[in-house]
Formats: C-alpha cells, structure tokens, sequence
RNA sequence: GGGCCGGUAGCUCAGUUGGUUAGAGCACACCCUUGAUAAGGGUGGGGUCGAAAGUUCGAGUCUUUCUCGGCCCA
C-alpha cells in the first residue's frame, strides 16, 4: 500500500519526556562518566572562565531563590565551557554564625541541657557535624537541578584552611593598622552580664521614666537661636550623662517660642518642631507662650550646644547634627544622641566623627569616663539624673511612659544598649573606601543599575565592625598586652596560629594554652587572649583568598560573582571590601545580581500566604529541565515570578521543543550524520535550504549578542521562535512532501536531509546549557563517539551561509504566502475545502513581485495542489482559491487533472 | 519611615534618541488534518501600556504626585 511508498518519521526519541524518572537516570550516566573530570581535560590550557560560587548558608532545605541561584550559575558556566573556554566551578558552602549555634542550643533545651555546663570546643564541634550535615544534604539538591561542578572538592568557610586564611587575611588588617578597637552599642542584659542576639530578645511592655530636658544652644547660623534653649525628650533618662548630640531632621519646620507662664521658665526661649508644639505644650503644661520664629530643619546645619551639666564639668561642645530617623511621632523633634547607647546614636555619630566609648561596665554601672555618676547602677541613675537637671534649671518636665521595651528572653529582665569593646576595620584610615570605591567603577555590573546600587553603599557605610561575642566562628587571633593595653601585631604570631589551625581547625584556640599560639617570643601571662570571633560576612568575604587564590584550577580575580541583589550589602560588598583592604582590588571582574523569586502575583512567598513553592515539588511534577526553562525565560534583571500556571506555559514550549528534536531525528531515522559545515555545496542546495542556512546563520549571531550580554530570556525567546515559526509551521511543513514522497535518493530529499542534520546539530548545541538533561538525552541517541553533549563546543557557521538578498526575497515571499492562508482560510470556513492540498491558488500579484517569485514553486511554498500565478499593475497581492479539481495522488495527496509525474504508479484515487 | 528598582494582552517578554492604527511566542476560541498524531497546520479575538496631572503639534517612552509590589536600611 502507499504507506509502505513513502517515508515515514521513525525515531526512538520519544514524544513523552518523563523528566522526573528520565533526568535521574542522566544523572548517574554522568557521574559514570565522571563529567566534571571529562570537562575539564576537554579544555586544558584553554582560556578560563571561573565563576567563584558565593556560599549558600549550610542550613536548611534549599528554596526556590537558591535553585535560581545555581541553576543561572550552571547556565553561564555551560555557555562558556561550549564557547570553548574552561569554565570552572567550584561550589562552596558558609558555614560558621549564630543560625546554626542556635539551632544546636535549640536541641539543648529540648535535652533539658545546659548550654554553659558544655564546653565551648564541644559546643563548635556539633556546630560543624550540623553543618557537615547539611552541605551533603545540599549537594544533592543542586545535583539534581542539572548543576554540574567539583562537587568532589567543594570548598567550605569552616575547613580548617579556610580558617587559617582567614587569621592571615585579620593579620594584614592588623599589620596595616586598618583593624582597630572602638565602642559599639549591642543589646546587653546587666543581670545575665552578657550581649544578646536579635533572636534572644523578647518586647514586652515597660514602665520608663521620661524627660523633657534643655540643651542651650552656644552657637548657631542663626541670631535668634543664642539665648534659647533646644529641648529634647527621652524614656532613657540615664543615658544623658553619655549624651555627645543632638539630632534634628531637616526637612521638619521648627519653631522658638517664650514661655510667659510664672515659674523657673519665665521668659525662656525653647526650640521644638511645630508639629509636636501642641503635645510639648500639654506635657510640659505651658499656658502662656509667645511664638518667635518658624524655621526650616535645615538652617539648624552646624548649630553647637551645651550639655545640660555643662556647670558640672560636661563642658564640651555638643553638635546639633542632621539625620532622618528623627520624626514627629513623639518627643520634641530634635532627638538626643549618646552614641554608646543607641544604633542609631552611634551610627549618626559615627558618621561625623564621634566615636563611642565605654560608658557602662558588665554589671550595669557607669565607667570612670562618665563623671558624677562612676559606679552607679544606671536603673538607680534615673532619678539622680532628674534631680540635677533640676537643679541646673534645665528639666521643663517629668513623667511615665508604658511602652514596649526589649527583655531577656531568659531572666526577662530589661535590657539596655551599652556599648562594648569592638573590633573595626577603618574605611578611611588607609583609604578602603576609596579603593574600593575605584574597584567598582572597573567592574562589569549586569544589570548596570547593580553598580550603582553598591556604590551608594560604600560611599555611605560606615566602619566594618568585624567582632562577634558568639562561639561559632573563627576566633579573632588577637592578643591584648595587659600593662601597655597595646594590640600584640607579630607575622611570626599571626602566621603559627595559621598554621596551627591548618592542622587542627581553630577549636584549640579556645582549649589549648595561649602559649602555643604566641610561641616562644612572647609570655602567655603578659596577655590577655580575646575570645571574640570574627563575623561570619568576613568568613565569606574571604572566600576569593581560600578559594580562588590557593586552587590551581581557578584564578584571581574570578570572571564573575553570581549572586541576588540582596547581597549588594552582603557577599558583593564583604568580599570587595576585604579584598580592597588587603589586595588594593576586587575580586571579581564582573558581578551579575538576580531578583528575587515571587509568586504569580508577584508576592514574595511566605507560609502564611500559602505561595511557597519548593524545587522538590517542581522537580517530581515538571523535571529539572522546565525549571531551567523557567529561569532562562525569566528576567533575572527584575522579580521572578512563579507559579504552577507559568511552569504550564513553560512545559508546553519545552514540549514545542521536544517535538523540533523529534522531527528531525525521525527523518533522519535517528541517523545522525556529522559532516563539516564548510563542506556543505550550497549552491547545489534547492533555494529553501539555502534560506534555511542563511536563517541559521542569522540566529547564530543573535545568539552570540544575547549570549555575550547574558541576555538569557531573549535569547531562549529567540531559539524557541526558531523551533515553532521557521521550523514547525514552515519549513518542517513545507518539506514533509519532500522527505515523505521524494525517493530517498533523490536530490532534493538528499539537500533537505543535509539541512536536517545541520539544524540538530546546532540546535542541541544552543540548547544544552538550558535543557542539560534532554540534549544529553538526544546527544546519547545520535553520537557514538563522544561522551556527552556538554563536551562539545558551539559551532561556528561560515559566513557563505549568510544570504541578505535570499532574505529579503524571502520576506516577500512569506508575505504573499500569509496572504494566500488568509485566501485558504475563507473557503476552509465555508466548508468547501478542508486540506490546503484541497486547494488551487489564482495569484494576483503586482509586477513589481515578478523577480520575486520567478522560478519559484508558489504551490510547494503554500503546501496547495496548484498555484498560478498572473502579474498586473492595479493590485498588490490578490489571491482566488478555488477547490482543485481532478484526482488525488495517494502517494503525494496532490489533487490534480494529469496523473502525478513523480508518482505515476500511483493508485488515483 | 528612608534609599534603590519595577508595574506593557491570561502568561513570558519586545518596544531604539518621544513620531503612523502598541508587537512576538505561548495560552484561549473556531476550523483543518489524522503520513511529526496525547503531535501538526490555518485563522481569529484580546491591551484606556498601574492611576492622575503636566510638558509637547505629538508620550508606553520626559516631569511631578499617588498607588501596588520587591530588595536593602531604619
């Protein structure tokens, strides 16, 4: 029969993709093959690519942000390793800080164990099992997504090089002279004489006392400000002594008002906003005022006063400074600074060259530094505080307040800020932020806005506090001379502790004698060892250091740093910053940040939302190849947005895709044969074919473009408009009459074959770093000689195929072949035909498309049994279909009055 | 509360320096095909470009305000 006379697809590719079974199944032929292994010999000695992988945090199951992270990660080290380079990657896991030692004190409590009866090198030692835990626990979820690296040789923050890298890396801080030591506020609990974590404070409601206290101005811009008085309120009574400014925001208006009432007040000018006058007016029950003036925030720029106790001995200058957390909420408007006992005090402080120092010791009571009051417990201060404002004449009023206030989540007590000895690493002393503000301006940021967005930050941060009073973490190797008070800074001491923890990790620094770490030079009993460690965003700003610069694989500085755009204050920051500071550059050549993945709506995901969609479900529903489509799709540049209704959408385009792969390897009859490109006689190739390359080559320079700019989802937009427009719909429809009922030999036949081949082989080449699993799939089915489609490389079209003149015919060709479906169309609907092969075309055309068409088979191009074809001067293009009359080929389908020339032993029908 | 970024068809995305009736693919509807068949082809509907005001002869594109969302900071 004529089913047996023609050429049927035959493929063993199936239709169904299976992924969720199928990808698995890859997985294992590529740690059979051991790929990474094969990868990297395959580009020996060839330019390298090494994206240094920013460390996921070892805790947790991972979530969709990370399998985006890696999944763009594995993409661009695919697209360059099939670009021919030796695109290296070595996955890395953070490891030290407070989320796991909570997690492990959370197992405590459950155990009724007491976190201080365990010591502290056992303490760190469930800290590393944990995290040793979970980084194997995450190795197989980033397997699975498709991403392949040296998962063999990951590198981690805790491994006891890393540790010593990162004394070596403090000790040029502290060589240098850049590392120092300042106050910094922590929540603090007097009662349990110790620094508590966010996440150990609880708020509870409180019962503070509160002031309206004077401040008189001692100069100004402004005349009318000199005999006044700037009043502020506090709940914090205590912390007046510490008091070093005053803050006010320039964009609130303020106003100088007389007090006219009788009393200790008659005739003193205050300064307060205008827009808490009312309030102050009751609080402080003034009846009688005068308004004097009304002035702008602003002009309050370089205004000096004086303390309240400037009679009793606080007599130094008290600057009024500009800052915008100052609201009209509550208070006066203008905001009391003591930079040792408020965040934001200190940061404002900080910023204009205040530092903080040691006002309060462990137990609650004032230093030396703080006359009047040394050795007083600050909850019994409030009312000392009080009395002498006073008596100075500077208390406009008292009262209560119930607020919430943060407690010990342990003893419930109180908790004050109090500022601690800390550890800084100076941004001006030796020019970090200038360098590293250089160090930006000569990286390449996708997206652009990336650069500005981190640079706002250095310019603004203020000094690296790199101490933590935790236990989980590299300790900070610094030993304190305790007559001289001075820092101890010795190459030979930095690098025997090195060495040390390169051979047992940094727990002994906690257990062992000090002497072992100063060696012989030095007498234990002389120093004090510190016990902080160092926190954990020095850990992984080190990375480049431990990784990067001690591998032989891989080089300094990396390609590129792949992260979120949160860690523009994060990893991107931290990791400039420590390199800066000890190599004068970044780390990084260029520096790519995604958004944040969303739900449909574009709702971050939360568990209350009930949004939240894990890689595990996608993976068991979808495959790991949709989710790559999902992210190649996506622009990373904004929010990515989720849902099962987008991985829908995705599968049925990767579905488009399968079915092109499916085309042409059944025409090919899974024969795939592998022929030079340049050897290909296109001008013996039929005009179609020779289009076909001309598109081919086209799309490869598209493609180069969005793949040198990591324009992933237009350049998948890109290839996936190839499969379905000039494939699927054209030219694989076109020339089903040619591979089924031309003989095999045939010319023709043979030509399409060739372009046949052409396609696969590119197109599983542009598509595996996206759909690693299903191009590895077909690459198994057509390749005998090579292991997998990953070692290849992108090819490279001569130019003979590109044809501008083809093209540009061809567009009007397709134009008139539109217009001809529209013809088709009207009597599909009418019911008088139903197969285009149905048809006969009358083509009307202008006789300007005469070249155009010359030569040309219309019937062929519009898949019609007859097309003729008249040219005139009136119209442009006017198509008539009529019904074709006479008998169907069986072989062709071709309806037609003589019997059918390439078939005549055919049974008309 | 502040800084930065964003809001174009149901979905994923185009839209050059402001200039014709805002585009593509997918999805959808209808039809065809049954020799890519849990496939394939054709045609078609669908957007007041987040909202309002302004600049301009002309604004999706520029300005302002508002709104919604995201990240960071507080």
């Amino acid at each position: 029969m004529s089913k047996n006379q023609i050429n049927l697809p035959k493929t063993a590719f199936s239709m169904k993709a299976n992924l969720p079974i199928r990808e698995p199944e890859i997985l294992k032929f590529w740690k059979k093959i051991d790929l990474y292994k094969e990868l990297r010999n395959s580009r020996k000695g060839e330019e390298k690519f090494v994206l240094h992988d920013g460390p996921p945090y070892a805790n947790g199951n991972i979530h969709m942000g990370t399998a985006l992270n890696k999944i763009l990660k594995d993409i661009i080290v695919k697209f360059h390793q099939m670009d021919g380079k030796d695109s290296v990657y070595v996955p890395g896991w953070d490891c030290h800080g407070l989320p796991i030692e909570w997690k492990i004190e959370e197992q405590y409590k459950k155990n009724k164990k007491n976190k201080n009866d365990v010591p502290i090198v056992e303490f760190r030692k469930e800290c590393r099992t944990f995290a040793e835990k979970w980084i194997e626990v995450h190795k197989d979820q980033f397997k699975r997504l498709g991403v392949v690296g040296d998962w063999e040789n990951y590198y981690s923050t805790m491994s006891y090089d890393a540790e010593a890298q990162i004394v070596r890396e403090l000790g040029k801080f502290l060589k240098e002279g850049s590392l120092y030591r300042g106050f910094k506020p922590v929540l603090w609990s007097t009662v349990e004489k110790t620094a508590l974590a966010d996440a150990e404070v609880e708020y509870q409601d409180h019962k503070s006392d509160t002031i309206y206290a004077c401040f008189p101005v001692k100069s100004s811009k402004i005349k009318e400000l000199y005999d006044c008085d700037i009043v502020i309120w506090t709940t914090t009574p205590w912390t007046i002594p510490a008091n070093k400014a005053l803050a006010y925001n320039e964009s609130l208006d303020y106003l100088i008002i007389r007090i006219n009432d009788d009393g200790n007040f008659k005739n003193k000018k205050i300064v307060i906003a205008e827009a808490l006058l009312d309030s102050v007016l009751k609080d402080c029950e003034i009846k009688e005022f005068e308004n004097l003036k009304k002035f702008k925030g602003k002009d309050l720029k370089d205004t000096i006063c004086k303390h309240p106790f400037f009679d009793l001995g606080y007599d130094y200058d008290i600057p009024m400074l500009e800052a915008r957390f100052v609201t009209t909420e509550q208070g006066t408007g203008i905001v009391h600074c003591a930079p040792s006992h408020g965040p934001d005090d200190f940061n404002l402080c900080l910023n204009n060259g205040i530092k903080a120092i040691e006002t309060v010791d462990d137990d609650g009571k004032y230093t030396k530094n703080v006359s009047l009051f040394e050795g007083l417990h600050i909850f019994k201060a409030n009312p000392i505080v009080i009395e002498k404002l006073k008596d100075q004449n500077k208390l406009l009023s008292n009262g209560v307040l119930v607020h919430s206030y943060p407690h010990s989540w342990r003893s419930k007590a109180p908790l004050v800020h109090r500022a601690t000895p800390q550890w800084f690493i100076s941004m001006e002393s030796h020019k970090l932020r200038s360098k590293a503000l250089k160090a930006i301006d000569d990286t390449t940021f996708y997206p652009s806005k990336g650069k500005d967005r981190l640079k706002s930050m250095i310019e603004t941060r203020p000094d690296w506090c790199v101490s933590r009073q935790r236990v989980w973490g590299v300790p900070l190797p610094i030993f304190v001379n305790k007559k001289s008070n001075e820092i101890l800074i010795d190459d030979v001491v930095f690098e025997n502790i090195a060495n040390i923890y390169e051979k047992e990790g940094s727990d002994c620094w906690f257990s062992d004698d000090p002497q072992k770490f100063l060696g012989s030079k030095y007498k234990a009993e002389d120093f004090e060892k510190l016990s902080d460690i160092v926190e954990v965003w020095f850990d992984s700003g080190s990375t480049h250091s431990f990784v990067l610069e001690k591998r032989k694989d891989l080089k300094w500085p990396a390609s590129m740093y792949l992260e979120g755009s949160d860690q523009h204050r994060g990893w991107f920051h931290s990791s400039l910053l420590e390199s800066c500071g000890t190599r004068g550059k970044a780390p990084f050549e260029s520096i790519l940040s995604h958004g944040f993945v969303v739900d449909g709506k574009g709702l971050k995901m939360s568990k209350s939302l009930g949004n939240v969609i894990a890689p595990e479900d996608i993976l068991k529903k979808y495959g790991a190849d949709i989710l790559r489509i999902w992210v190649a799709a996506s622009n990373y540049a904004e929010d990515l947005r989720i849902d099962y209704s987008i991985l829908d959408q995705h599968s049925e385009s990767y579905r488009k895709i399968r079915n092109t792969f499916r085309y042409l390897l059944g025409n090919i009859n899974d024969k795939y044969e592998d022929f030079d490109l340049d050897k290909i006689d296109i001008e013996s190739l039929p005009e179609l074919e020779k289009f076909m390359l001309s598109k081919i080559h086209s799309l490869n320079n598209k493609f180069e473009n969005y793949f040198k700019k990591y324009d992933f989802h237009n350049l998948y937009k890109e290839l996936l408009n190839f499969c379905t427009i000039d494939l699927s719909a054209f030219y694989f429809d076109i020339r089903k009459d040619t591979l089924y009922c031309d003989p095999i030999n045939s010319e023709k036949r043979k030509s399409c074959v060739t372009i046949l081949n052409v396609l696969l082989k590119s197109l599983i080449r542009w598509f595996a770093p996206i759909l690693s699993f299903t191009t590895e799939e077909i690459h198994q089915l057509i390749s005998k000689d090579s292991k997998s489609i990953h070692l290849e490389k992108f090819l490279t079209f001569p130019e003979k195929f590109e044809n501008k003149e083809l093209t540009e015919r061809w567009s009007q060709l397709i134009k008139i072949r539109d217009v001809c479906n529209i013809s088709i169309e009207e009597k599909r609907a009418s019911k008088e035909i139903g197969s285009s092969l149905e048809a006969d075309l009358n083509i009307q055309l202008n006789e300007k498309y005469k070249e155009i068409v010359e030569d040309m088979d219309l019937s062929e191009l519009c898949i019609v049994s007859k097309a003729v074809v008249n040219f005139d001067n009136q119209s442009d293009i006017l198509v008539v279909t009529k019904k074709a009359s006479g008998n169907k080929c069986s072989v062709c389908w071709k309806i037609r009055e003589d019997p059918c020339e390439r078939h005549p032993k055919c049974q008309i029908s």
